[in-house]
DNA sequence: CTTCGTTGGTTGACTGTTCAAGTAAAGCTG
DNA sequence: CAGCTTTACTTGAACAGTCAACCAACGAAG
């Protein structure tokens, strides 16, 4: 049923330590995207990914990005972004545009609207994540969260290079 | 635009520091279900979700839980949970059944075709876990990852609380 | 300069989630 | 016990995301 070396047998389960402190971070893995979608959802109209491929645009030179490095930028496949920013263009927020040294790369341009809709959205975006995650935390474990956050990250890219290479 | 006290001009935007350590939090976020999710499905064609609904119902008495019990357990709408239990009726891993006590409610029943599936995929879910979380994790980080974990979601609930009570 | 493989992106069908509405049993309340 | 309200789900339509084709442009190789 597995591909991998270890048989099933040899796998130890978790402890129940373990298995709480797990359980407490699915409960994040939930929780927190829905929380903070449902805020920007409500009050801008926008998806997470949406805005986080709107702020991306709005920090790049010309607010511009080809698809595919917007794509790596704001952790979504390619299909999905093509689809995301359909959506975006038809509320005029992005505009699409063929480049012009190589005609098969569309770069992604944020309009003066769009950028105004992300300015709107951003103040109340930040309220949400300072109230639900930074003032949540301790002084100093917002860094080591993060530094975690980005082993585990880590761990995952390198596990699916040696899966798929 | 916002229904919050604060103006949006008081907000105060986050550090290059704050701003760094959330995106590395998003990143998590994303890639995390992302990975768990994968695994599971090419090895056992389960979504963490069912995964989750299959295990929570495997540890209840009888292996039987009532529709909203279940919910709450798996994080989980009614909705959604409904939709989920439907499927995987049909591949028999799950029974329902009216209550007799109290004929609104509907109990959902692990059959021994969906212990037999859920114990099948739980090794390699739990060779996952151990590969992804807790071995990038130096020891005492895992606990720590987990209490920030649940300060978090803590203010999420009471966040949703206070905001529709 | 034409063929072939690669790169960059789009599209459409399917799947799962959410949201709003609906149903039906329970539990008051007068 | 007749008429509300609440509880416990279910359902169907809309929508976002994934997956597997697909297409067009580029770039070597012959």
């Amino acid at each position: 049923m597995s591909t991998a070396k270890q048989t099933d047998d040899d796998v130890p389960w978790l402890t129940p330590g373990e298995l709480r402190a797990w359980l407490s971070v699915v409960d994040l893995l939930i929780k927190l995207p829905w929380a903070i979608d449902t805020q920007l959802q409500r009050d801008s109209g926008l998806s997470m990914s949406e805005y986080m491929a709107m702020a991306m645009l709005s920090g790049a030179p010309q607010r511009t990005m080809r698809m595919s490095e917007l794509a790596k930028a704001a952790n979504a496949s390619l299909s999905r972004l093509s689809h995301l920013v359909k959506r975006l263009e038809q509320r005029a927020w992005i505009r699409r545009e063929q480049d012009s040294v190589d005609a098969r790369v569309t770069n992604a341009i944020l309009t003066d609207a769009g950028m105004a809709a992300l300015s709107a959205a951003a103040p109340g975006h930040v309220r949400g994540v300072r109230k639900l995650v930074l003032d949540s935390l301790p002084a100093g474990h917002l860094r080591r969260l993060a530094q975690d956050a980005t082993a585990i990250t880590a761990a995952i890219i390198a596990d699916h290079a040696t899966a798929c290479p």
